[in-house]
DNA sequence: CGCGAGACTTGGACCCATTTAA
DNA sequence: TTAAATGGGTCCAAGTCTCGCG
């Protein structure tokens, strides 16, 4: 096995603990958030001009915050009112925007920005086969290598890059080249790529790291697989060209709004000296798509130069004949891991799996198509305890009531919901009352639940809360190591380590010991390579949820069919273990049950699983962490495949732009759901049973979820995943705006609007434009692209606050881009209010020091104060000072105030672990001295730590 | 081709410890 | 020092997408 890619394992931190991973640690300490200034808002119109060739146009919805809708909840105006005004005259709503100049968060160009280059220290080190790899990252950071090789890239580099300072340019450039390659190339075989081999190397960390070796050969890529022919081109009568992506009408109105509807980055296809990204020439670009490059390093560049100009079908072609060779050429580095595998995977299992000695079985391609992993040792699950009665007695009509202890079990989950929501729902206590109706029997006295009283539960149940919060730190403490001490052994997997060595490192054996530190520190100080090879074989990963899940009433979201059912306790009989072949089967730990079943399957990466009581057609798994290397590898790729997008989406609008008038209607659906999906950054919308809440993507929506209003507005409103509203109004292409109406007419609101359409359609569809992709994927770009852009365009300088503020301004742009959204917390009006309070009080002071600054000016002494004590006399020098003192005071919790109200809708987390491809925020850092801990918390530094060590001009 | 099983990613709520404000 | 606010971490529901089969 090699030595994967990072392990993200704790071990590895604990291991490392003396020297960091994390290369640009600076000062702990952590920045609090700061409050997004009013900046913010302006921000957005800026975001839209004229960057790379996007589509500037379209807007979000006003205000991020309108764009975000309520929960659920009924539908209110609230600010959406603000902004509705859209629809009516698009123009207008540019001026709603907020006007306020674009004030940059950051005054004063610090030398912050110098800097792209050094920032870095290498994170780690590596061994030696990849120094050649080091090299390049050295180079740049050192200096600027080659000019010319830069000049190349220079070209290659993203539409952005125009705003770029020229040595930031330059060190993209490279980075792509360097980065881009390498880790793009992998990519390939993730997606669906045919199968290249790589002959795999056995370390590589991260595949910037991929070995030298096999970094060279990749060349000759891979290329899509198939070049299926598009039907596409060849039938769709021309589109109006110009519009492409909405270009021509949007771009007026696009500088003037900065209100933007949505936002998002389809590229409008300007023409402009922007973006030197591949943009193909419409007409040329409609052919096929195709199979597509796939990029290799060297190759890559030359192309890159020339590409620019290359129609998108032409560099298909070019790239895909590489293709067939190179597989033939059988290439080398293949990612273990990487998705492509999966296919092949199920038969696989039967992978022959030769002793995990073998190392060669572990990484090599061949061995492996589909296989996650070659040892795989872990402790299996943990239960929860036991039902513990309690004895409180409910009430039945004023009486009280025996239970069994199941039935009081099943009455105390009830009861303890009592203040809940869902004591609002009907259907959650029918189908509660059904399920417990089941345990308490026919002839049970309890009848009906409306004579039910479980309050006495209930305020056992507070008193024992109150109770536990009572209770003195040191007990907490205590009791929680002592659940520490009985989960510890649930919580480590070890994955392809060396199975001989696995008791040693059981647990955390090696962390603690003394013989574990010693070698850390031997290893660290006298052989860092090897310190890095070692890590990297024994890996040692968390799980991420070993607890099984303990017995409750079903908590579905939305109107779910199923919300107050029993989910009954899983047994051990319940519960299928996968583990290595030859690691010791874990033991169940209730006494006299065993497991449902052994598997040895490293075709797939889950240590147990077991049926869904709720819906047992459905699984819930254990696997590890998100801190593991087998996560991070498959964060990775999934990061590479939606920067691949980068490289078709000039195409991919072209190609569907030309199909909004298609005759076909097929065809014209996928391409308006594409367009959607590309510019709103929708999900793709499986189709749901019945016994699911009713929510809708893309391709499952609604008539009635879709309003078209003259002249080519789109009004989205629909409960989309989880049942979070979207509510969006949004400006589209006239084509697009035709063919919706066009697709509601004769339907009643209910019936779908797509209806020639579902998720497999479109992704087969999709598929043929760039291999692998699936519409889940535009969603990853769409926001990283975001972020990337608006990071390089807004950071101008200033401290470390100020740039941490324009990345959460980016942050948030992002989560109203996705439509992450949160519960207004309960105490928000009234820290509102609280802040409002304080502003007043603070205006006052204000008032009264400019009184008496102007009788200090003449000479007079200051007005006693409001408690009625005399102030000291001060010139008029001091008094101003304290002016301006209050006045920054004020305008600091107004811009709190501001930032506040901004994001209480607005849940930002959602897209800094799914949607944010972590190098762009590393190198981010690293260019603008910005320590990575004041954007990643330390399980976000653990779960990327495969992205660490991107060199500083990464760009998305 | 459609379907369903299966595997894995995404996502908001909630709980609780820590930090910050009062 | 205490109370409120934050933010990390957990929990588990709810999506997406692939694959194999008939």
């Amino acid at each position: 096995m090699a030595v994967q890619a990072c392990v993200n394992s704790k071990t590895m931190d604990e291991i490392d603990d003396d020297d960091e991973p994390i290369v640009f640690k600076r000062s702990k300490t952590a920045s609090k958030q700061n409050p997004l200034n009013s900046a913010t808002k302006k921000s957005s119109s800026q975001m839209h001009d004229g960057q790379s060739g996007k589509q500037l146009s379209e807007v979000r919805s006003s205000n991020g915050q309108n764009s975000i809708s309520q929960k659920v909840k009924p539908v209110q105006s609230t600010k959406a009112s603000l902004v509705k005004s859209p629809s009516a005259s698009p123009k207008v709503s540019s001026s709603s925007v907020k006007a306020s100049p674009a004030v940059s968060p950051s005054a004063s160009p610090t030398k912050a920005s110098i800097s792209s280059a050094k920032a870095s220290p290498v994170a780690n080190s590596k061994p030696s086969t990849l120094a050649a790899d080091q090299s390049k990252h050295s180079s740049q950071q050192n200096t600027t290598s080659s000019l010319k090789e830069e000049k190349q890239l220079i070209n290659d580099s993203e539409d952005s890059e125009d705003d770029k300072p020229l040595i930031s340019r330059l060190s993209a450039g490279l980075s792509k080249q360097s980065s881009n390659h390498a880790d793009r190339r992998p990519n390939t075989s993730s997606l669906g790529l045919p199968p290249v081999q790589k002959p795999r190397v056995k370390c590589e960390d991260s595949d910037d790291e991929i070995p030298l070796s096999s970094k060279f050969q990749l060349k000759p890529n891979a290329g899509p697989s198939t070049s299926k022919s598009h039907d596409f081109d060849e039938n769709k009568p021309k589109a109006p060209k110009l519009q492409q992506n909405g270009s021509t009408m949007k771009d007026n109105r696009i500088k003037k709004s900065s209100t933007v509807l949505n936002k998002r980055p389809v590229g409008e296809v300007k023409s402009s000296s922007q973006s030197p990204i591949k943009r193909p020439k419409l007409n040329d670009g409609s052919s096929p798509i195709v199979g597509k490059q796939v990029f290799v390093k060297a190759e890559k560049k030359v192309n890159d130069e020339d590409e620019d100009n290359v129609p998108i079908s032409q560099r298909m072609k070019k790239s895909i004949t590489p293709v067939n060779k190179s597989s033939s050429a059988k290439q080398k580095v293949t990612k273990v891991v990487s998705s492509s595998f999966k296919k092949m995977s199920k038969k696989s299992k039967k992978v022959v799996k030769k002793s995990k000695y073998s190392k060669s079985s572990k990484m090599l391609p061949g061995s492996g198509e589909g296989q996650k992993w070659t040892t795989l040792i872990h402790n299996g699950v943990i239960f929860p305890p036991a039902y513990k009665p309690h004895g409180v007695k409910m009430l039945y009509k004023a009486q009280k009531v025996d239970l069994t202890p199941e039935q009081e079990e099943v009455a105390t989950m009830f009861a303890v919901m009592l203040d809940t929501d869902y004591m609002n729902k009907p259907k959650f206590k029918e189908n509660f009352m059904n399920d417990w109706r089941k345990i308490l029997g026919k002839k049970h006295v309890i009848q009906r639940l409306e004579d039910c009283d479980f309050t006495p539960i209930y305020e056992w149940h507070q008193k024992e809360k109150e109770k536990k919060k009572q209770m003195s730190t040191e007990e907490k403490k205590a009791l929680r190591e002592e659940k520490l001490k009985q989960e510890e052994k649930y919580m480590w997997a070890i994955v392809d380590g060396l199975k001989e060595k696995a008791p040693m490192l059981c647990g955390n054996l090696i962390l603690t010991t003394h013989y574990g530190h010693l070698m850390q520190r031997l290893i660290h100080l006298a052989f860092a390579q090897f310190r890095v090879a070692f890590l990297r074989l024994i890996k040692i990963a968390t799980v991420g949820n070993f607890r099984v899940e303990p017995p409750g009433l079903f908590r579905g979201r939305g109107e779910h069919p199923k919300m107050g059912k029993l989910k009954r306790r899983i047994q051990p009989r319940d519960i299928t273990i996968n583990i290595g072949k030859d690691a010791p089967i874990p033991e169940c730990p209730i006494p006299g049950e065993r497991w449902k079943e052994i598997r040895h399957d490293n075709t797939v990466t889950w240590l147990a699983f077991w049926n869904d009581p709720i819906n047992p057609k459905e699984f819930k798994y254990v696997f590890l962490a998100a801190s593991s290397s087998l996560k991070g590898q498959s964060d990775k790729e999934k990061y590479e495949k939606s920067r691949m997008l980068k490289d078709y989406i000039q195409g991919i609008r072209a190609a569907y732009t030309k199909d909004f008038a298609s005759k076909d209607i097929t065809r014209r659906q996928i391409a308006v759901a594409t367009y959607l999906i590309d510019k709103l950054a929708l999900r793709a919308g499986n189709e749901k049973d019945d016994d699911e809440a009713d929510t809708v993507g893309c391709c499952t929506l609604k008539v009635e979820n879709v309003e078209p209003m003259p002249p080519n507005i789109l009004k989205f409103d629909f409960l989309g995943k989880d049942s979070i509203r979207y509510q969006n109004e949004v400006e589209v292409e006239l084509p697009v705006f035709k063919a919706i109406q066009q697709f509601r007419i004769g339907k009643s609101g209910s019936d779908d609007l797509f209806d020639k359409l579902d998720t497999s359609k479109l992704n087969a569809h999709l598929k043929e434009l760039m291999p692998g992709l699936t519409a889940k994927v535009f969603r990853t770009y769409n926001a990283s692209t975001t972020l990337d852009e608006m990071l390089n365009r807004e950071t101008k300088g200033g401290d470390v606050t100020e740039k941490v503020v324009v990345y959460q301004h980016a942050n948030k742009e992002v989560a109203i881009i996705c439509n992450h959204q949160r519960t207004v917390s309960k105490s928000h009006s009234t820290q509102i209010s609280r802040l409002n309070e304080k502003i007043e009080e603070l205006k006052g002071i204000l008032d009264a020091l400019r009184t008496d600054l102007a009788r200090a000016k003449k000479g007079k002494p200051p007005l006693k104060g409001s408690d009625g004590k005399p102030k000291k006399n001060l010139n008029p020098e001091a008094w101003e000072r304290k002016i301006a003192q209050t006045t920054a005071k004020i305008e600091k919790m107004e811009r709190d105030k501001e930032t506040k109200e901004d994001l209480k809708t607005v849940a930002l987390g959602t897209s800094k672990i799914n949607y944010l491809d972590p190098r762009i925020t590393v190198a981010w850092c690293k260019r603008h001295e910005v320590p990575i801990e004041k954007i990643f918390n330390k399980s976000l530094l653990a779960k990327f730590a495969w992205a660490m060590d991107v060199i500083p001009s990464f760009r998305f």
